[in-house]
DNA sequence: CAAGTATTTTTGTCCAAGACATAAGGAGGC
DNA sequence: GCCTCCTTATGTCTTGGACAAAAATACTTG
């Protein structure tokens, strides 16, 4: 997902981390302790929050609390682990665990509630929050495809975005309505307005609706060649399908080799697959620090033909310019970009 | 990916525990020592062995022995990694980190190659290793399809792979060829044979190929509803879409929520659309620890009405039996289960 | 010798307290 | 308003020790 999307941080793929920790017998023994304690492992699988940040917290924060088993181990109460959810759900929005470990639980959810997807980051505390109860919260658009995702109508949904495809043509859909939907689920999901589940379907309806389109096209063959993936850190996949669906559709030709592809490998399966164009996306889920760094990593990697295209949100919030890499502000960018990549110079019209 | 799949631990989506711990910048700057080394966190997500359980080998056994950045953290060179990894396939076929260790690497690829995906516990040791040795190691089954990937021409793959499905039907080509396709990719990928990026592309034409396929036919209607997704900590989607494409094929409607639910929200999801039946998949590069507990939680979490399916070379090196949960040792396991779901008895004719 | 039980070894996860680099926030200057 | 320097906040990593569950081995008994 996610290239263009306003993400959810954890949405889809938020945790892999580490793996799960403790056994099995440790999740079964708490619901023999009157049946609400989890163990730490258990704890970060269903916060997203890790086991170091977990035990780093309850030491300068004093929260979580959790008590101990026999053995001096850590057991979550369930209220905790709630509590410990709606806090990286307000993290993952920008704000900060030493401002947000203070509120009440009252706040907690006025906070979760009122804000946006993204932009107002800074100023938050635990007093904004209060000032923010008299706010009327977020009005979000009403729009059918968020109400058959909120009644849980795949079908209705995947109609209704078909219909419009239909109506506009898969570009256009790409370009303007895509963006828009991102947008707002992103802030629904943000505001609490919509549950994991919910913005997991949407993912993936999208996701299939997007497929299902690029197949039916006729498979690229003009250059440039395009190499598509995200890097390690981004899971979120939309992006790079709706950049195939648009380059397919002038008859590009462009690899997808999926989502997290370690930089290594990036730069080698652009020399095996002899492309002129390694195309990245990046989501607001992505590090906004690590942009620089890993972009000119790859840049390094690759070979001086070949051209690097990044784009998605993630992107749009940065303003500098790197040497050699090519930014795709908007998706109509892509027109520009494959005209100015002097391989297909002879093959499409500039102008 | 992965339900059925006898999957390459890290493949596309490897990592996501608790969030990428040490930054892209870790992994860029390795590259600037010398271009190949990794951090712990990296090492756990690309291997899929715990931290701890990394740090707990080198005290014991010596092994792996990373080198040290200027911060005194470790950095794995890439030659552990890669041993790292062909250890881990052995673990998960009941081989045990003390006696494979000693095991010299040439060791390690005979055994991984010279036995099958699971079955034979127990025994084995450095010794039976050895004896291994004599044996022809693993002759990786030439096929056209590994030579396609090899070459890196996705076309030709994609071509071969629509050729069989035309040929057998989707079914067939779901129970039989795919199982023994990732297979051998996954034989393919932990021998080195194949580099991570040929099996992200091998792993993104063969969803691309399957959401195509399900597209095509008609949305499912009759019951069971059924809830596809994979728990946190089960990146590989693959083994969901088998299992979507073949429910889709007997009518059955499906919802696939993608990758990494959180438990809560599987339960609130399958609340919420309605479900008789809640299926789940594990790959390999689950960690064989965490399937019972996890599957537990998830099992008190659910409604007592709604079914509970596992599947996928994850579930098939678990032996016990899970009360209320109905273990997929095999594909075609489908039929009989949907058969003896009660709400498609009205629809389904049983025997 | 088979089968079952007790004992030993192996192994993964957890804990504690500390260290440190990077991110975010704020101050100051152009 | 934008950029740079400085301070605080935060997450990840480190070491060495501990322990329970699983696996392997030894021992008993029929």
């Amino acid at each position: 997902m996610g290239t263009t999307v306003p993400i959810f941080s954890h949405s889809i793929l938020v945790c892999p981390t580490t793996v799960l920790n403790k056994m099995t017998s440790t999740e079964s023994a708490p619901s023999v302790n009157g049946g609400q304690m989890v163990s730490i492992a258990v704890a970060e699988r269903e916060t997203g929050v890790g086991k170091d940040t977990l035990r780093v917290w309850e030491r300068r924060y004093g929260f979580p609390r959790p008590v101990r088993d026999a053995r001096g181990d850590r057991m979550y109460p369930r209220e905790q682990i709630a509590r410990l959810r709606l806090m990286k759900r307000l993290l993952d929005n920008g704000h900060r665990p030493g401002k947000i470990v203070l509120a009440t639980d009252e706040d907690l959810l006025v906070l979760s509630g009122s804000q946006g997807g993204q932009g107002n980051h800074g100023g938050h505390s635990a007093v904004a929050a209060k000032s923010a109860r008299d706010q009327t919260a977020d009005p979000l658009p009403h729009s059918a495809e968020l109400d058959a995702l909120r009644s849980h109508d795949a079908a209705a949904f995947r109609s209704l975005l078909s219909q419009q495809m239909a109506r506009i043509g898969l570009e256009q859909f790409v370009i303007e309505i895509l963006p828009r939907l991102n947008a707002m689920i992103g802030n629904a999901w943000a505001g609490g307005k919509l549950q994991i589940f919910e913005e997991h379907l949407y993912t993936e309806q999208v996701k299939a609706l997007l497929r299902q389109s690029i197949n039916n096209l006729p498979p690229g063959t003009r250059r440039p060649r395009v190499l598509l993936t995200t890097v390690p850190g981004e899971q979120h996949l939309i992006g790079v399908l709706m950049v195939e669906a648009l380059l397919t559709l002038r008859g590009i030709s462009a690899v997808s080799l999926g989502a997290q592809t370690p930089l290594h490998d990036i730069a080698a399966a652009a020399i095996a697959h002899d492309v002129q164009v390694v195309a990245l996306s990046f989501s607001l889920a992505f590090r906004a620090r690590q942009l620089v760094p890993v972009v000119s990593e790859l840049r390094a990697l690759l070979p001086a033909h070949v051209r690097l295209w990044i784009g998605g949100m993630g992107v749009s919030r940065f303003s500098g310019n790197l040497p050699g890499v090519e930014r795709l502000v908007s998706l109509a960018d892509i027109a520009r970009l494959v005209e100015e990549t002097p391989e297909s110079a002879g093959q499409t019209q500039p102008g």
